[in-house]
DNA sequence: AAGTCGGGGTG
DNA sequence: CACCCAGACTT
């Protein structure tokens, strides 16, 4: 669908943004398709705050979309250890091989963004419009909230037939001409003032014309998710040293920390013997130390980590997957937060 | 339509 | 503790 040249929505707006909104973002200076699709792969579900030392970080060891594409896998999950979706570091990475593959840069057409992994309809059109101000409108968390309130949506925004409800709704505000102040605009008016809770009202530009505001509602919207109680699950976690070494796995490419080097687990805890056997070493003895909980998106998981004394590892060579993992030493892989909390304590 | 996928910030 | 965040992908 085509925008509107200008809407009184988006004057407001704009002429906000002059005056307010954010300019000095890291990714918002010298900014290409490159750096302006990391910063938004990095803005998933992520906040500004969490994000900009990682972007600086990435954009040092990786400055060109061919850097990234050349990269070793491994070393692009050791850059985003902490940031979490770590689904979202191996679609960059796809991407980035797929775009020089198949474009020799990145991409500037909508379809083609889009056909990118790990890009979806609201991420293409916030690369486009905020870099070469394509005319695309965009639909995160800040619009969602924002256009919740101004147009009342009473429904969870998850919602099928709400979701559509507001890419339209999103669509008709957003004005062709200017839309790379407008899109960004909306994400500062989301994050800055038309916060979850206690919005900021007197300050936004959109006041007059908010129905939330007018009837006295903006803290019952956006309606929130349905709740649902998460499940807790347990797991032991073998901290197996000798001397500054342990013992890290690298789990498959999918599922929970897909990528990624954890400690050893199990569901229950092992006998010496049982450890012995099952890593092909002696051990002096263990101690479980206390449990902690990690808690995901469904569902909360209680670790109990347990420290052991490795007397002497196996002639036999480690699995391909296992790695003893000198400590302190300059990590060339991703981890878990949970392996690396836990790493953390033994230095 | 529902489930999967993290970790940190915030109240 | 709960909930949310510049969502995308799979089933």
């Amino acid at each position: 669908m085509k925008l509107n040249q200008r809407t009184d929505f988006g004057d407001k707006v704009i002429h906000w943004y002059h005056q307010h909104g954010r300019k000095s973002l890291p990714w918002q200076q010298n900014k290409s398709l490159y750096t302006t699709w990391l910063s938004e792969v990095m803005l998933q579900q992520t906040q500004v705050t969490t994000v900009i030392p990682y972007f600086l970080r990435f954009t040092e060891k990786f400055p060109t979309l061919e850097d990234l594409a050349n990269a070793q896998q491994d070393e692009v999950l050791q850059l985003w250890t902490g940031l979490g979706y770590y689904a979202r570091a191996r679609n960059l990475h796809k991407a980035a091989q797929l775009a020089v593959e198949q474009y020799g840069e990145f991409p500037q057409q909508f379809e083609q963004v889009l056909a990118l992994p790990g890009i979806g309809r609201s991420t293409a059109g916030a690369i486009l419009s905020l870099t070469l101000k394509q005319p695309y409108a965009i639909l995160d968390g800040n619009v969602k909230r924002v256009l919740c309130r101004y147009f009342a949506i009473q429904s969870w925004s998850g919602e099928k037939k709400t979701q559509d409800q507001l890419w339209q709704l999103s669509e008709q505000v957003s004005p062709a001409e200017g839309i790379e102040y407008f899109n960004q605009a909306m994400m500062d008016l989301g994050s800055g003032i038309c916060t979850r809770s206690k919005p900021k009202c007197e300050s936004c530009p959109l006041q007059t014309n908010c129905q939330a505001y007018q009837l006295a509602i903006t803290d019952k919207i956006p309606v929130p998710r349905p709740k649902k109680d998460k499940p807790v699950k347990t797991t032991f976690m073998y901290i197996l040293q000798q001397g500054n070494q342990v013992l890290l796995a690298k789990r498959p490419p999918t599922g929970i920390w897909g990528g990624l080097y954890t400690l050893p687990e199990s569901e229950r805890l092992l006998s010496d013997q049982e450890i012995e056997q099952l890593f092909s070493l002696q051990i002096e003895g263990q101690t479980a130390d206390n449990t902690f909980r990690h808690t995901f998106t469904h569902f909360h998981l209680d670790i109990t980590p347990v420290k052991v004394a490795v007397k002497s590892k196996a002639a036999k060579i480690a699995e391909k997957d296992e790695v003893w993992f000198t400590l302190q030493a300059p990590a060339e892989f991703g981890m878990s937060a949970p392996t690396q909390k836990l790493l953390k304590q033994l230095y």
